[in-house]
DNA sequence: GCGCGCTCTTGACAAAAATCAAGAAGTCAC
DNA sequence: GTGACTTCTTGATTTTTGTCAAGAGCGCGC
């Protein structure tokens, strides 16, 4: 099985023959640090899976730059909104490094749906997935001081703080790059 | 058509001779003031449709009560992990003022999908729409102030203003009663 | 090596929000 | 009406977080 197998496999559950005719569809493409895959207004008519390298989602809101979410191996890239309701993309999506992904665009994606049974249950089980992971995430909003966010991220995912430059992680946890670094130093 | 299927149709755009059949599985359901439609811990087999009243969806964190949503006339009462992969409920809804419902148990939600034709397509889309409206709310706890999301709170439904003790909405909201009561103070 | 970005840290200060405490106002049962 | 209860407001204060500004450290191209 190739790595995108396992994690489609993993996410989906499709049966293992339905694996490789999904896997098809998938088409290698490489960004160059810097790089956008996805823009914000522009149509999101692709789907990216993250081979390697790393991901930032990120909007401008009052001419602030607000990261969402900094994807690496394994994750999904995707404006959802724009990709299933075909509206102008919210989110722009920049390569931080070098990065590979799989890519399927949306014909071939609704090939899938015509293919594989059952496939817009598990699509559904996927979404009520990152559903739920997303209400958790405002949880931490309404319940958690910027400390409490940042020690749950750094348990999470230490990895991360030695991958990214740390001004986009204190934006994707609501605080500012000085606050982190106070943060930071507290817990040595 | 009731009301019940024209929310239906609205969220899910089924055919109307669809939607009968699927009302037919919701039956009526009361709840006095102060009454839970779910506890946390218990398996949510039941989905919600509120037809009157107010309910609240809270949960316990740090020996405070943190409400996620309230929810009026056309929400959907549900803890959605817990209704799609039987894990135990993490919301409390309790109702905030007597309440009448329209609620399908697991069984025959089940039997809607055997039933309409692309029910689940449709089901994603919904819960994909309902992502979407998360992605928001999580971008405003990144973004905006305290007194940004009130304000925009206030602009998108001041009803509830009258209708919920403003404790709750300020928790709703990330912020203490204090502060949201200063809030309001400042704009007049 | 040198200069240039970029990133992170630090300090001083300001602003925002939380906490603690008290009391006013409204509601409800009796 | 009275008392108990809940809710909301207000003030005083502390804590948390943001803002502004300066400088240190680092990597990279030339």
């Amino acid at each position: 099985m190739t790595e995108l197998e396992k994690y489609i496999h993993g996410y989906f559950g499709v049966p293992t023959d339905d694996l490789a005719k999904i896997v098809t569809f998938f088409k290698p493409v490489s960004l160059k640090k810097g790089e956008y895959f996805l823009k914000a207004g522009q149509l999101s008519d692709r789907l990216g899976f993250v081979q390697s390298g790393i991901v930032r989602e990120y909007v401008e809101a009052n001419d602030k730059e607000v990261t969402k979410w900094i994807s690496t191996k394994g994750y999904f890239v995707v404006d959802l909104a724009s990709f299933v309701f075909h509206q102008p993309a919210r989110w722009n999506f920049q390569a931080f490094t070098d990065a590979e992904l799989y890519v399927i665009d949306q014909k071939n994606y609704q090939r899938i749906g015509q293919m594989v049974d059952r496939w817009h249950e598990l699509e559904k089980l996927f979404i009520a997935k990152c559903f739920t992971v997303l209400e958790e995430r405002v949880l931490t909003h309404l319940s958690m001081t910027a400390e409490e966010r940042y020690q749950q991220l750094f348990a999470f995912n230490k990895e991360l703080f030695n991958q990214v430059p740390l001004q986009y992680l204190a934006s994707m946890l609501g605080m500012t790059p000085e606050t982190l670094s106070r943060l930071r130093k507290k817990s040595f």
